[in-house]
DNA sequence: GACATCACG
DNA sequence: GACGTACGTGATGTCC
């Protein structure tokens, strides 16, 4: 077939596949010899889906996927510094490259690659013969480098945002059509090919500029003309580097080709080829979906002499077996149960997994129980299954068919106790607390949701829907399915028996299949470590506090709610006075328009919902228009307080009573342990991680935070831990010296970099230091310190420069921070916490958020490792000890403990925390702890 | 369910 | 005068 008009090409950027593959998946290796085939992996998903979904009308009559040959092309003898600043390709990566090329010839695609020349340059001929020939193209790929092709029939796809990239995309990216985006391109250069362009004009000013005159060369040709002088005079000085960037940026649409567009034709993959190649490589899921999908049978896994541990592994691929929800079994009899217990006890563990009533452990009833032994061998107890309805006034019977509670628990507990007997959970915690309050507490365990997250932490969630998607290639039966959503919803126990079964013992076996994948998985990581001592003993630890819960008095609350309720009124009505109307206060969107359209308060700014902004800050600057416009002001301050007390009612006052739990009287809050990326713990339903002590009237609410009779609030606090850390991580001797000193260390930064004597320090040079000692560990940038301490820009960077002129480790320390993201894709903690940085390479504004993210990650999250091994440790230091740990807030405990143990429990677990870090990290600044006591969590604090 | 706002370390 | 920006969370109320 001659390639001609109703001819349409794609032609897929391979290098762009292989390198999203890459970094979208863990490094996974080959199990029979440890070859790292993560890129390959995805890259054939990711081709496999591609043909899967371009079967349509529309589908290409030809296609190639395009390579890079080397990194040494034509461009670096034009330029020699062109792409030099690319980072060192990954050691894990560089082999893979061969095996992407072999990937493509298996699914039957034309594989293609020229020396000297970039993949970028082969496209644009091919697109240009194809164009010539009246064909119509497609290039797979979102690189902004092609953009330049587009028009005439060419278009691009990105394939990640399942999106076509056209005229108007160009436009909005380059503020000019493609036929002159290389223009664009010539002026702003580009840092991450490193070309260099023209000095200080970027894409937003080259764009104005050929606007205006057309083209590059009429540009150049009339620079004299330009009315700025500084850009006028860049132009003119740098004419010889633009035209050089013109040439690095323009792609060739004549490079030497061997072949014809006809010899592209799109070809049906052999099926024998493909996977034999799938199978070699060991891809047992995406094997069978294309044999499934080429509808031939799936070759035998190789069976070449594979060692023990790797046929151990093989035996524990859960890929291997699919879910069948019919061979789940019912338990009903205890001698069924007996059998399964029997079997447990043979292989040593057992994936365990509660259905309840309800979210909350304090209050849900044990509706089911599911186990699981191996892949696809589970089964589910129904216990509380219940029938009847609308009578509010009889409980609902049981229905019929369950095992009795009490029968069930009997045989069971033992197990869960036995010491020799792995009980493994996703998200165990929650089982723990369930169990526990039957007089059962499971151990050991084992819990997949935190192996994932010492792995996988900032990668994508921990949920047991998100892991079995990812690695078991299985998407579990919805829990939508039986209780439904919204008003409608039922709870766990109205689910009939046999449905129950198929869920309940779904959730065992995905779990179980889970722990067989990343048991092995953890060690290859390096994160034993961190699972073993930072996430598993955890899990008993806060069980316990949470099962403890808080003492809160309704009664306090109840009053503060009256009384916020009574001010707000006085307020509500002082600001519709001042509005001239009556509207909801607590609308955003209504409030803007009396302030900014009503009113006509000068300054009004409105976001990308088109909306004012009106957040505290913007209030804030407007309350100091008291002589140009004192109606605006006054009205803004009235609303800044009528906020302050609207949140502490509702979200304190008021939505803690409702917490309160009417058994035990106490508020009992739920730790996430696996929620936030750093390692930092989240509390949650309710948040008593956020209950105010910033403002006076705020503090107030934890007064009602009280230890019950004959018993004491201790808080002991960590003393500037991510600071001491940072001084550690980035090695600061000056700031050391001065925690070694016992030295106000906000006070001797200022003294340090404003030259001022501590003496005569002021407190508002302190309080300058302060939030630039805080700015550092944010990752700290102009723009936001100048936000933070509202002064100018310039003058922000002033002091950002001097500070790293006088602490060089932290510059360093930020730098090699930033380093090591992008060769590692994750930064570490001083305990080998492991955070993720997807984003680190992206380019744009996103790049700035991931490189604050990794600056700060390892500060935070090593505080965060430092007190989870205080909490860790502390239940056996204080054994002997009347008290009880309740709270954890990041870089506080808070105890309740009996009047007469309270020096010895202060001293105790200060040593505990002062010492977290033994014996693993020797940290070269001390840490220190602050203690205090009281009635209440206000006094103690 | 998205967004704005604001509470904490 | 490239871009848009302090890091990490969760809960509440509007509004569509």
């Amino acid at each position: 077939m001659t390639f001609g008009k109703g001819c349409h090409l794609h032609l897929i950027d391979g290098s762009a596949f292989i390198f999203r593959a890459y970094h979208a998946l863990p490094p996974l290796t080959r199990k029979t010899d440890g070859l790292p085939i993560g890129a390959v992996a995805g890259f054939c998903n990711m081709l496999f889906r591609y043909i899967e979904g371009n079967k349509g009308p529309d589908a290409p009559t030809h296609v190639a996927v395009i390579f890079d040959h080397s990194s040494k092309t034509f461009r670096n003898e034009i330029y020699p510094d062109y792409k030099a600043n690319r980072p060192e390709l990954p050691e894990d990566l560089r082999p893979q490259f061969p095996l992407t090329r072999e990937a493509t010839r298996a699914f039957n695609i034309a594989c293609i690659e020229t020396e000297g020349y970039e993949a970028d340059d082969i496209i644009a001929t091919l697109s240009c013969q194809a164009r010539d020939a009246g064909g119509r193209v497609t290039i797979i790929s979102s690189d902004k480098d092609l953009m330049q092709l587009i028009g005439d029939g060419v278009v691009m796809f990105d394939a990640m945002k399942n999106k076509t990239i056209d005229r108007d995309e160009v436009f909005e990216k380059f503020g000019v059509g493609p036929e002159r985006v290389v223009d664009v391109q010539s002026l702003a250069g580009d840092s991450v090919d490193n070309v260099p362009g023209a000095p200080g004009i970027g894409i937003k000013t080259a764009a104005l500029l050929i606007q205006e005159y057309g083209d590059l060369e009429t540009l150049l040709a009339r620079a004299g003309e330009i009315k700025q002088p500084k850009r006028r005079e860049t132009l003119i000085n740098f004419a010889d580097q633009i035209r050089i960037s013109h040439r690095l940026v323009s792609l060739k649409c004549d490079t030497p080709l061997d072949f014809t567009l006809e010899s592209l034709e799109v070809r049906a993959p052999e099926p024998d080829t493909l996977l034999t190649f799938l199978n070699v490589m060991e891809f047992r899921t995406l094997t069978k979906r294309v044999a499934d999908s080429l509808k031939v049978a799936a070759p035998l896994p190789e069976t070449a002499t594979p060692s023990p541990a790797a046929q151990a592994e093989a035996v524990a691929a859960p890929e291997a077996l699919p879910f069948d929800h019919a061979a789940y079994e019912a338990v009903t009899e205890p001698e069924q149960l007996a059998r399964w217990i029997a079997r447990i006890r043979e292989r040593g563990h057992v994936a365990f997994d509660t259905e309840t009533t309800s979210l909350d452990e304090m209050r849900a009833d044990l509706v089911g129980i599911s186990l699981a032994v191996d892949p696809g061998h589970a089964c589910y107890i129904p216990l509380g299954h219940r029938q009847g309805g609308g009578d509010l006034f009889a409980s609902d019977s049981l229905v019929e068919g369950q095992m009795l509670l009490a029968e069930a628990l009997a045989l069971l507990k033992p197990v869960l106790e036995d010491p020799a007997i792995l009980k493994i959970g996703q998200n165990m915690k929650y089982d723990w607390k369930i169990m526990a309050r039957h007089g059962v507490e499971i151990a050991p365990i084992d819990d997949t949701m935190l192996m994932s997250y010492a792995m996988f932490a900032g990668l994508h969630s921990h949920g047991m829907d998100e892991l079995s998607e990812r690695y078991l290639n299985h998407r579990p039966i919805p829990i939508k399915e039986l209780l439904g959503s919204g008003k409608s919803q039922i709870t766990f126990d109205r689910v009939a028996i046999a449905d129950a079964v198929k869920y309940a013992a779904e959730d065992a076996d995905v779990t179980l299949r889970l722990w067989q994948l990343f048991k092995p998985q953890l060690h290859r990581a390096r994160v034993t470590t961190v699972y073993e001592t930072l996430e598993r003993p955890l899990v008993p630890v806060l069980a316990r506090m949470e099962m403890a819960g808080v003492k809160v008095d309704r009664d306090t609350l109840s009053r503060m709610s009256n009384a916020f309720a009574q001010k707000m009124a006085g307020f509500e009505a002082e600001i519709h006075d001042l509005a001239g109307g009556p509207f909801n206060v607590g609308s955003p969107k209504q409030l803007g328009e009396i302030l900014f359209d009503r009113l006509q308060v000068p300054g009004g700014e409105k976001g990308k919902t088109g909306a004012y902004a009106t957040g505290a800050e913007v209030l804030e600057d407007i309350t100091t228009l008291e002589d140009s416009h004192p109606q605006g002001a006054e009205l803004a301050a009235r609303v800044l307080d009528w906020r302050q007390l609207s949140k502490l009612k509702s979200t304190y006052t008021d939505a803690l009573q409702d917490h309160v739990n009417p058994d035990t009287g106490r508020v009992h809050t739920s730790y996430s342990i696996a929620g936030a990326n750093t390692g930092r713990l989240a509390s949650t339903d309710p948040n008593l991680q956020n209950i105010p002590v910033r403002s006076e009237e705020g503090r107030r609410i934890r007064e009602a935070f009280v230890a019950p009779p004959g018993r004491v609030m201790v808080s002991l606090d960590y003393s500037q831990i991510e600071l001491r850390i940072l001084a550690h991580i980035a090695d600061i001797p000056a700031l050391k010296q001065a925690f070694r000193d016992g030295h106000d260390i906000h006070a001797m930064t200022a003294s340090e970099m404003f030259n001022v004597p501590l003496d005569q320090m002021t407190s508002d040079i302190r309080r300058q230091a302060k939030a630039i000692n805080f700015g550092v560990i944010y990752g700290i940038s102009g723009f936001g310190l100048a936000r933070n301490l509202r002064i100018p820009r310039a003058e922000a960077q002033g002091f950002i420069d001097r500070y790293f002129e006088r602490f060089p480790g932290i510059r360093a320390y930020m730098d090699d921070t930033v380093a090591f993201a992008k060769a590692h894709g994750h930064v570490e903690t001083l305990f080998g916490r492991k955070i993720h940085t997807p984003e680190i390479s992206a380019k744009g504004p996103g790049a700035g958020f991931a490189k604050r993210a990794a600056i700060n990650a390892p500060i935070q999250g090593t505080a965060a490792d430092v007190i989870r091994r205080a909490m860790i440790r502390m239940p056996g230091a204080i054994a002997g000890i009347d008290a009880r740990m309740l709270l954890q807030v990041h870089d506080e405990l808070l105890f309740e403990v009996a009047e007469a143990d309270v020096d010895r429990l202060i001293a105790t677990a200060k040593e505990v925390m002062e010492t977290a870090s033994d014996p693993a990290v020797q940290l070269s600044v001390r840490l220190v702890v602050e203690a205090g006591r009281g009635p209440n969590w206000a006094a103690a604090h």
